[in-house]
DNA sequence: TAGATTGTTAATCGATTAACAATC
DNA sequence: TAGATTGTTAATCGATTAACAATC
């Protein structure tokens, strides 16, 4: 397989959602122009990214959803299943678990963090939660290798260290702080704040596309 | 002002925030290297984005970090503040309105609704919820012009479409599918599951430019 | 002055878009 | 066949990076 982009993995992983739903809808093949109408994307860019998964399609029935669906499956999906830490059980970390909980077996936040007494050795939404001082050794027992963080700015980024020293090679970060990660390592940042205020932005001045037109 | 791209809108609120962090700790000026590492950029983009905003610096003293911060307000912020509006009052709704809750006066949570009897007409951290079918109303009585979208995906388009109709220019959308949107509105899809299946490929694969190195 | 930084332009890079022959 | 779609290459676009004179 060669270089995937992080977006052309993203967008698969929007096309697999997008076919299971269309597929339990009873639709049996799609068109390019389908699915990037459904993702908001080109039909273009929908054909790229399937070659790059190296899946084919026929221009008469365009491509099969159950088998395209399982192709993105078998590129996206680690073969065993991945288990994922949650550290940070506070609102938005019950949130997350709640969110993820029986959606995807082969991706499942399997254990959770959290340094507060009334939420350290119960479990939540299906989760154990561990008290921070474990990170470590619960991380290297259970082998995981993706952390979703869910903690205030100022721990995330010591936080992140620590899971990165402990094997975890992949990280989703909701603290409104950059991460800092090294090479071999993946970070993602979701910052809600960010996202916010350009969303009141351009609600306000107009979209990009608009100025440009004035 | 010219055209400012999503992107750059983005870092300006991101940049903001580290500044207003450095001036409590003490800091009164920054040079772009410094705000570029923590904002995991580089220096050049830095001053590429206070240019666009229109910001100078000199090359003795580089920004004062209290001027600079309070440019990016006059920018980002509308002068009188902007309401926002959340639908769908859930447990990730729920710990977005905390999230946001007391954050930032100019740009905050105003209003909720929810087809739940038991959250309807209660105020949840602070914020009134009303039924969804009153959406309408209520967003134009209180001429909302920006929403945060926390529906079931099944939901998100037709409330969004109504939204729009309202008089909503802006939508913040973490139901797992695309929106779609007029132009002259803008949408920002922010999307978990699809941001945490990218982090678990690459935390198995190794990041982009470690292929690219093999 | 010397030296690091700023403001700004040119070069590079990558991703998207357009185009079109091959295919069913 | 006719026609819509696929697979794939070339052209375009925009954003990032590199470079450097101007500045304090």
């Amino acid at each position: 397989m060669p270089k995937v982009s992080q977006k052309t993995v993203g967008r698969l992983s929007l096309y697999r959602r997008l076919l299971n739903r269309m597929f339990a809808d009873g639709a049996r093949n799609v068109y390019s122009h389908d699915l990037a109408r459904m993702a908001g994307g080109t039909a273009a860019q929908v054909r790229r990214d399937l070659m790059t998964l190296g899946h084919t399609g026929s221009p008469k029935r365009g491509y099969d959803v159950k088998e395209l669906s399982d192709h993105i499956g078998a590129f996206l999906d680690a073969p065993d299943g991945q288990g994922v830490a949650l550290i940070g059980v506070g609102n938005l970390g019950r949130a997350i678990l709640s969110y993820f909980a029986g959606r995807r077996p082969k991706l499942a936040i399997t254990v959770a963090f959290d340094n507060d007494p009334a939420k350290v050795n119960r479990v939540i939404h299906g989760c154990r939660c561990h008290p921070i001082s474990e990170l470590s050794r619960v991380v290297r027992e259970q082998n995981v290798r993706v952390a979703i963080l869910t903690v205030p700015a100022r721990e995330a980024q010591s936080i992140s260290d620590e899971l990165v020293e402990a094997g975890v090679r992949g990280v989703l970060n909701f603290a409104p702080v950059p991460l800092r990660v090294p090479p071999g390592t993946y970070s993602e940042d979701i910052d809600m704040t960010m996202s916010l205020e350009t969303v009141a932005y351009f609600a306000r001045k107009g979209t990009v596309e608009r100025e440009t037109e004035k």
